[in-house]
DNA sequence: CATGAATGAGTGTTCATTCAT
DNA sequence: AATGAATGAACACTCATTCAT
């Protein structure tokens, strides 16, 4: 009778956890970052965590990897069955980036990653299998796709494509993150000059 | 009498004690990094830092910029009386960048930024006003060049155009630091894909 | 449930902490006592102090506090209401402060107090409101009742009076705590003597 | 021939020392004084103390007894061959320890001895030794010459008289060091009451 | 004699983790 | 399950002392 509710619930202290523990560990960094700043955060007692969670670094893995796995499905399920151009797929895809991840928090765990990968192996690992792995075979199967339409041209030696040409949108993240109070970027229009680069290189021959 | 030599031998110290910094931060991360393995690094004693340095953090900064300032100098020192194409100077200035930066041990500092970055204003300011205002600003000159030489196409809201065009250098030198252990990347090739798609999007018209 | 049984374990743990660095202070002064000292000497670990005085400098401070409050509360309820002469009542205070202070640990914050007083604004501020400030009104308010009932003669200019009168009292409880180990004294043997010198002195006339 | 000079030099230094030292002890207190204090106060780097002065603790030892012993060859000249009345000495003699001590910087070390006595056996014992107990003895013999030639009364038990009898003294001069700041103390004033104190207390009978 | 750069033991304080309630 | 008091290992930083110059 309880057993589906107490399993909800202890999904949502988790995922409460996260929560707090991405807001923390953004603010401050993995070292910084106190247990009972997430504690506070997540409106729990320092001990609770432990309850849900081996050790700070568990935390910390667990909430990257809470993260990252709802919004590699969406993109997956959001591709599905796509019949339009490929422009209009690469569109859609890199759209999809800008609004799901740099837009969003989950650009702060794309910081984390950079600033705490070297020390995670784990956390490296699986960004590199869930984001980048998933995320270059999804961009090239795309660049394929254009060229076999006749939409965009060939290229040699295109291993390293898809990830040149979404770099800008990493740096974009990033930027917010740490240079925006600086100089602002306004992520909307930088997208379209990024969209656009992407688009004129992938049509252009000589 | 001793007054070169002291001179020499002090400013010695403050490299030996930077680069020492620079091994330590960049293996352990700012937070995780102790003083004394700073000192081992640089064969010293604990104390002997605090002669140099007023804290963890000033070493960290006092870092940062010992080892960006002549990377900039030197940069613009290249720059200075070119004379050859748009294009050979656009080759030249990345070219300079993979080889000082993402192929150095520079790269370290610009992932410390990205990781460290919010947690230490001053060092996002250094960076931000010494290598990405900077950098732009010559990215934008010579793209300038090239479309008054009827090198390069005119493009509209070109504002962002620098940093997009550069973003993948970025790129390349944090999955070295981050991401090489799980898939090496081939800096050279992925330098040429850059150029490639640097130039030829400069030079696409619709 | 457990609120009254925390509020006393939580008391009793601070005066557990008290005891152990009033020992520890006076013993070692102020500078070389070493938290852990007074961690070991209260039976706890050395963090367990930081749950209740948030540094070496509030546990001192805390601890002259909790000490003074309520020996002068003894002092001022012992006085209330007393009936017989103005000599009686003089024997009585003097005898109360050589019992109380002179004999009792309490001669050690004397002793603090002088030595680190000057290093700590607060102490000093808080022995004199507390201890100097009513120790002298009490004092005075004595002196003059035997006057006004013809015991003692008036004196002129006697604003200094209760402090010279009362600093034997005081000496007696330094000689204890720096000098016994040279040449020990009598307390009880001294008090006589002060005593026999305050009171013919205040019965003398010209 | 540059033999006395050196002497003279070496003996100036150590002085000069021993000078910045008591202003930086009392100031700070044994335990907080930096070494580098002392040799800034004194104008001289940090080395040079130890060609003086073995430890921190034999520059502490070496300043009072360096200050202690002029000051009671002083006394002790002064009193030669007087042939007044005892009144007379006795307030030359109370008038002198106020002037030299409690209204000099000697007063500090006083404080400084009662402060970090415990800690220093050799310092308690030495100021016992010169000022304690030659003190107290100098002014048992002036009160004796007072019985003998009839000036003041006889008394029993008169061992703790001295020290009875000058604690107010004492007690002025830790006053200027502790409270001065929260309420001055005027020493002339106080110093006139206490010897009226005392006067009429050594001719007072019953 | 004098210097001051270098040392490294020592200490106040923090905080991840545990566990009795 | 949840708490929060307690622990103790860890670390930044200080400073008395040494010694090469």
């Amino acid at each position: 009778m309880t057993a589906p509710q107490a399993v909800t619930r202890k999904q949502q202290r988790r995922q409460d956890l996260t929560d707090a523990a991405l807001r923390v560990f953004a603010d401050r960094g993995f070292g910084a970052a106190r247990m009972e700043d997430v504690a506070e955060a997540a409106e729990v007692s320092k001990g609770t965590i432990y309850l849900y969670f081996d050790s700070k670094q568990a935390l910390f893995q667990g909430m990257v990897e809470d993260r990252l796995l709802p919004v590699f499905e969406a993109a997956e399920a959001q591709m599905q069955g796509f019949e339009g151009s490929a422009e209009t797929l690469l569109r859609r895809q890199m759209a999809f980036f800008y609004d799901r991840v740099v837009k969003s928090d989950l650009r702060k765990i794309m910081r984390l990653v950079v600033g705490e990968g070297p020390h995670f192996p784990e956390v490296a690992e699986l960004y590199y299998r869930l984001v980048l792995s998933r995320g270059q075979a999804m961009f090239r199967r795309t660049i394929e796709l254009g060229v076999v339409r006749g939409e965009f041209r060939m290229r040699d030696a295109a291993d390293h494509l898809p990830l040149v040409l979404m770099s800008p949108a990493v740096m974009s993240g990033m930027w917010k993150e740490v240079f925006d109070g600086l100089r602002p970027l306004d992520v909307d229009a930088y997208a379209r000059s990024h969209m656009e680069v992407v688009v004129a290189f992938l049509k252009s021959g000589e």
